[in-house]
DNA sequence: TCCCAATGGACTATTCTGGTCTTATAAGAC
DNA sequence: GTCTTATAAGACCAGAATAGTCCATTGGGA
């Protein structure tokens, strides 16, 4: 199905929120699932994978709360996403190479899959929580008439070979 | 975790062997089913889909079997994913539009992440599979030294605004 | 008529997801 | 010191999705 989990989506929507409002000092994961309407406890268990991840700084008793461990602009949505959910593994022969996989050595897609999985861990490495935080960044991009070319897509010039 | 799943491998297996095979007719469940060491009852259903999605042709009977309903150049593998498995969601947001969702109003990153889920919509769509049964296209496209810029990864130009 | 192919539906096991609950620990406020 | 509020960490659970099986039917060649 190709989605992200609801886990990602909190854990970027509280990173963002981190970032936005960073001058405020921590921001407990009370107030950020009430803010958002995510349930806390969930939240939590998030927000600590993050913490022993090294994207936040935790600080525990009264007035405690989470802070950003780097600047946004150091962590990138492709970072945060295989914090969460795991490695992303766009086909099954990804995981644990070759391995339990029965079709490697006959699977034809494989090495086209592959460049597709890069071109995705690229769009999603390209993005930082700051380009979260400041939407315009984002607002520029819009659908280009055009469809683009292969190549383009996949951030490949015709450069190399 | 953000992978396709098996089915949507087994059918772009599948609709790569027919491509790769055209010229010698129809080709069976049964035939591809053992070739890729996929089940056949598996690989008989996602056909089934695939046949009614209109991207093949069956023909039953003895000697029976697919082919494909178009040229390899017109099946996306955006079209195939999306025929086997559903609309790609990359956020909950997007699948039926703010119902449902809690978090819309207050969602900070819902916006942002359509633009990604537009890129990565971008890249399947861009990617047909006589891409896949020629290899050669994708093998051209390897990892660039410097890290590509947010808009060249969207595929927007600095074009628009 | 027999075989082989697709078609269709029901059914099952396993995994993942989203979420809760409970307990422990850490630290500031009073 | 104890109360409160916060993180930390674990087990636990219900529901959904995935991957796969089984079985009966239809359709067409040989």
């Amino acid at each position: 199905m190709l989605k992200l989990t609801k886990k990602a989506d909190y854990g970027l929507i509280a990173l963002k929120h981190l970032a936005v409002n960073a001058d405020a000092g921590v921001a407990s994961a009370k107030e950020i699932a009430e803010t958002y309407h995510i349930p806390l406890p969930l939240l939590s268990k998030i927000l600590q994978k993050l913490n022993k991840s090294g994207f936040l700084r935790s600080e525990q008793g009264n007035n405690g709360g989470y802070r950003l461990a780097r600047s946004a602009r150091d962590i990138s949505t492709l970072d945060v996403i295989r914090a969460i959910d795991g490695p992303i593994i766009l086909t099954h022969c990804f995981t644990d190479h070759n391995k339990g996989c029965l079709i490697t050595d006959t699977c034809n897609v494989r090495e086209p899959l592959r460049k597709v999985h890069e071109g995705i861990l690229k769009l999603l490495g390209g993005i930082t929580i700051q380009d979260l935080a400041s939407d315009e960044v984002l607002n520029q991009v819009s659908m280009p008439p055009p469809p683009p070319k292969l190549y383009e897509l996949l951030g490949g010039q015709t450069a190399s070979k």
